[in-house]
RNA sequence: GGGCCGUUAGCUCAGUUCGGUAGAGCAGUUGACUUUUAAUCAAUUGGUCACCGGUUCAAAUCCGGUACGGCCCA
């Protein structure tokens, strides 16, 4: 049954080979002084009269992408963390042992090259090998060279694979990593604290979404992957710590789509003393500072759709949104029946006691969401679906709360805090009801967080940001599995084994 | 959840309309070749056509189902 293919038990005789020449297979005494990008970035526009001055020898590692015999000699191409590089191996220099050894080697091997530098007769910067050696044998044969691996499931799969293969990947990582960077430098440089706070949770809050159960064997409790930080994190706040951020995942029991991932990064804060108001300025510098260091301008392109990010971004309430975007008219989003025909029209399921501000969420995100292409604010939502914002302070239906949207996509979730403790019971209160009624991702009273409340919150201001999302914009990418190095993917069943 | 599309050699893909011995390129193997870069030239190996079932003398191809994936919609 463990039928093996061809390729592979050619690649054990080879292996067997190489042993019986006495070579080790995956050795590990390589000292390594250089990278392709270093050399090429010292070298690459010298002259070959220049390069034959230089004394210096050049070791170098990294898999080996191509190979291109003549024979007697032959051309290599290395790949490194890095970039590639061009080595040439002739007999003459190596030495006639270290080149049948060398005959052995697979495109996907590990390898070790040193030597001086040369130009070939095209202009490209080559390591003149004065030695090559194995550092660790692959057995799987790479993708074909050109065209690579392209088959989007394999590379989800087979990450490993695909950063070989695809360069580009590798590109979105490394911005990845510098997003997070800068973002983590422009909240500590505001003199916010980078904390963390448990990722299970004895009761699922601080969002609206289903959650992930699993169960503590000694405290023989139920625990669940948290939805979001946010009421640990308040916490701190009644702690005195004034001005909190997390960068952590959270994991949310829904769909998969090319913006969702049951996990994903968010980049969460808090401040004490502010409003939303001053978060949407702070989310304007932010994100407009990540994007001049990653991509040097505010006018950028995603997905052949041209955004501009210069500030200031538009603002526009829930129900200007839809009235914007739709033929509805001011006295639809005023009263429920209406309101509710209208949403039905629109093919939208409404219970017959829908409260007012949920319909009005509904057909925001039916008729409107998709058309916030350029960054927008959207402000003013309603009390039922903001468990944990406060009043606004002219009308108690609504909450002082944004989200912003680029692209279509939510971004970023922020608000003035709720920091009154029985104004927060009546809002669980209300949660707990619709929970009854059915509503499976409604909040749940948290007692605990209350009793923290009635210790004293000041009043705060918080945001969450989507981390992946934001780095598809930057990167350009059309899915989130594209910035997740594993994406979760349905187990692949082989019926073969 | 619904609709459409896809799954064939290690990889990239033809072949399915209209059923009749499973194909190419790259990779691999063997040979030639000491400045190539998708090296070249010659020869050559390699397949559970995703899986299960049905129709048929005969199925990669037609029909039904399942799995996984992609796109769109909700």
């Amino acid at each position: 049954m463990d039928e093996k293919s061809e390729l592979l038990r050619k690649r054990e005789e080879k292996m067997k080979a190489l042993q019986d020449m006495g070579v080790e297979l995956y050795p590990n005494d390589a000292k390594v002084t250089a990278t392709t990008k270093s050399v090429i970035d010292r070298f690459g526009d010298m002259d070959n009269e220049d390069l034959t001055g230089i004394e210096e020898k050049f070791t170098l590692a990294g898999r080996l992408m191509a190979v291109r015999n003549f024979g007697k000699a032959a051309f290599v191409s290395i790949q490194d963390r890095e970039g590639r590089i061009q080595g040439y191996i002739a007999r003459d220099k190596v030495g006639k042992d270290a080149y049948s050894i060398f005959k052995k080697f697979d495109v996907g091997d590990i390898v070790f090259i040193s030597g001086g530098l040369v130009k070939t007769k095209t202009g490209e910067l080559t390591v003149d090998a004065d030695n090559v050696r194995l550092l660790s044998k692959a057995i799987r044969p790479l993708p074909e060279k050109w065209h690579g691996l392209t088959d989007v499931e394999a590379r989800y799969r087979q990450r490993p694979v695909d950063l070989i293969m695809n360069p580009g990947v590798k590109e979105v990582f490394y911005t990845r990593s510098r997003v997070i960077k800068l973002i983590r430098d422009f909240m500590q440089d505001r003199d916010f604290l980078e904390v963390e706070t448990p990722m299970m949770h004895p009761m699922a809050g601080g969002a609206v979404a289903r959650p992930f159960k699993t169960y503590h064997n000694t405290l023989d409790m139920d625990l669940y992957l948290r939805i979001a930080p946010e009421l640990y994190l308040k916490r701190l706040i009644v702690g005195g710590l004034d001005r909190v951020f997390e960068i952590n995942r959270n994991f949310r029991n829904e769909g998969v789509s090319t913006s969702h991932n049951p996990e994903f990064t968010m980049m969460e804060f808090y401040q004490a003393y502010a409003t939303y108001e001053d978060l949407i300025v702070m989310t304007e510098e932010m994100i407009t500072s990540v994007a001049t260091e990653i991509l040097g301008s505010l006018q950028i392109e995603y997905q052949g759709i041209k955004l501009d990010l210069a500030r200031p971004w538009q603002r526009l309430t829930v129900k200007e949104a839809i009235l914007k975007h739709s033929d509805a008219t001011p006295d639809i989003l005023e009263d429920q029946a209406k309101a509710a025909k209208y949403a039905r029209v629109l093919g939208l399921a409404v219970e017959d006691d829908e409260p007012l501000g949920k319909i009005i969420v509904a057909i925001f995100e039916e008729v409107a969401e998709a058309r916030l292409i350029q960054p927008t604010f959207v402000t003013s939502y309603p009390i039922e679906v903001s468990p944990l914002s406060r009043k606004s302070a002219g009308d108690g239906g609504f909450t002082d709360r944004f989200e912003l949207y680029i692209y279509g996509r939510e971004l970023a979730n922020a608000f003035s805090e709720l920091n009154d403790p029985e104004d927060q019971r009546n809002r669980f209160a209300m949660q707990l009801k619709e929970r009854e009624a059915g509503d499976k991702e409604a909040h749940e009273m948290d007692e605990d967080y209350i009793s923290a409340l009635e210790y004293g919150m000041p009043p705060t201001a918080g945001e969450g940001i989507g981390i992946d999302r934001l780095v598809m914009l930057f990167t350009n990418s059309p899915s989130i599995r594209d910035v997740i190095l594993f994406p979760h993917m349905r187990a692949k069943r082989d019926v073969r084994l």
